[in-house]
DNA sequence: AATCTTCAGAATCTCGACAAAATGAGGTAC
DNA sequence: GTACCTCATTTTGTCGAGATTCTGAAGATT
């Protein structure tokens, strides 16, 4: 029998890599409430290891800001707030920002395809299944913004991309959204792309951050119900994005 | 007696803190080579703590790019290559060059101050200690441009360049740097405080790119005898560096 | 000679148990 | 009533031992 000797890299994969992938799955979902104590023997108890590869696990994840430790009082979810919510989005639309420039200075015809291959895919998938949007939309979401900054030739940027995406997401399904808040994703996804194609990276940028602060504004009315307030929040942190981004034509 | 009895917050760190805190150092110091094998063992004498709380700090570092992990193959220290330092430099510039100009936009005159307060001790720093510059010039160094970036609004961005600036310090501090290039930092630092003072952004984040680049051109020169192909690596590293921020005046 | 198998030694990863620290309830002094 | 102290319980952080997996060298097969 022909069965391949070598191992490879997939291989069994260790118990504190289990427990992080779980960890990380269930702290996103808000399954793990944010702020909520971690005690080790009830998650030893809920995920069925040992106390070893779950601190393993819940260390790596404090190096992703998913979760605190404190001296000697153990781990708890991260905590939210606005403000951490408003940092994360600027921050993400700055990486973004110059991933896409780059990416659109730099792509080739390969990206072109790419990055035409994932919006089918997306425009492809059934977008609802009741009133919130399907987890596999998010991830064919997920993979139209990775194809578009693919071309910038960064593995370090594309780490944080992701890393910044996760905590965003984390927000997003925290909050109640009702609705799709009036929403055309497909059409947003379209003239960003239309946008990157075209080499227009002014544009494409500036619709980004559109598509991002829009959907922390959706958040946001989750929260609060004075809208006078919420209206004033995004409109100074779009103007902090602005401020670290270059120039931009006036849209 | 008066003494304090809450605690704090800045216990006895624990040894899985201790255990990291000096491992991160050698990593820097290139105590540890890139590439080498770490073995538990073997670190466990040389600390003198348990495996977990090796192996929970081990895990950490994973998660910086310090520490490579895999399956049931151990620990490694990080390889370097060229195409990393590359990776790591053009990430650097992207998100300083961001966090520059949004703090130019944004600062106030305590961020002026504070800005000022560094440069001035850090002019007042020894430069050399024999042939090298000395770790305290260094300190002071990571302290200038933390105070210029200060005011950028973003505990997110400052992580992500504290993470940076360690990637970048590992490779400065392997490299076999003899002397200091002929370049004049006082003047370097002074030309890009007094651009970020005047609220000229484009030029603040123009030199601070030539001094990001510069380094990385020393380190290279170190390592390869090839100076065109220095050359040549560098323009095409500025090009893209360049490419991911905003237009710039002409120089 | 090159490739495959076998197998002992070494290293990794994991578990259960233990010491040290934190937590919280109840009692005491002011 | 408030603040402080005391002490049992809970939880954390750590260690040493053991099961599983990898590694590399010697021998067998083509």
């Amino acid at each position: 029998m022909p069965a391949k000797q070598r191992s490879g890299s997939a291989e069994t994969p260790t118990l504190a890599v289990q427990a992080f992938s779980r960890l990380h799955a269930d702290i996103l979902s808000a399954k793990l409430r944010p702020g909520e104590k971690m005690y080790v023997e009830r998650l030893r108890a809920t995920y069925g290891v040992g106390a070893t590869p779950l601190r393993e696990a819940l260390s790596k994840l404090t190096s992703l800001d998913l979760v605190t430790a404190e001296g000697q009082r153990g781990f708890r979810v991260a905590p939210v707030s606005t403000a951490n919510l408003l940092d994360i989005t600027k921050t993400r639309a700055w990486v973004e920002g110059t991933a896409l420039r780059a990416a659109i200075a730099g792509g080739d015809r390969r990206w072109e395809g790419q990055v035409l291959a994932a919006a089918h895919r997306l425009r492809g998938c059934p977008k609802s299944d009741g009133e919130r949007l399907s987890d596999e939309w998010y991830r064919e979401n997920r993979e139209f913004h990775d194809a578009l900054a693919g071309a910038c030739n960064s593995p370090q940027t594309m780490i944080f991309r992701t890393q910044l995406y996760d905590l965003s997401d984390r927000y997003r399904r925290l909050s109640v959204q009702n609705g799709l808040g009036g929403r055309d994703f497909d059409a947003e996804h379209q003239s960003i792309m239309d946008a990157a194609l075209a080499r227009d990276a002014d544009a494409a940028i500036s619709l980004t951050i559109d598509h991002f602060v829009e959907t922390t504004r959706v958040i946001l009315s989750g929260e609060s119900s004075d809208q006078d307030w919420v209206d004033r929040t995004i409109d100074t942190l779009r103007r902090d994005i602005r401020a670290g981004l270059g120039s931009f034509p006036a849209k």
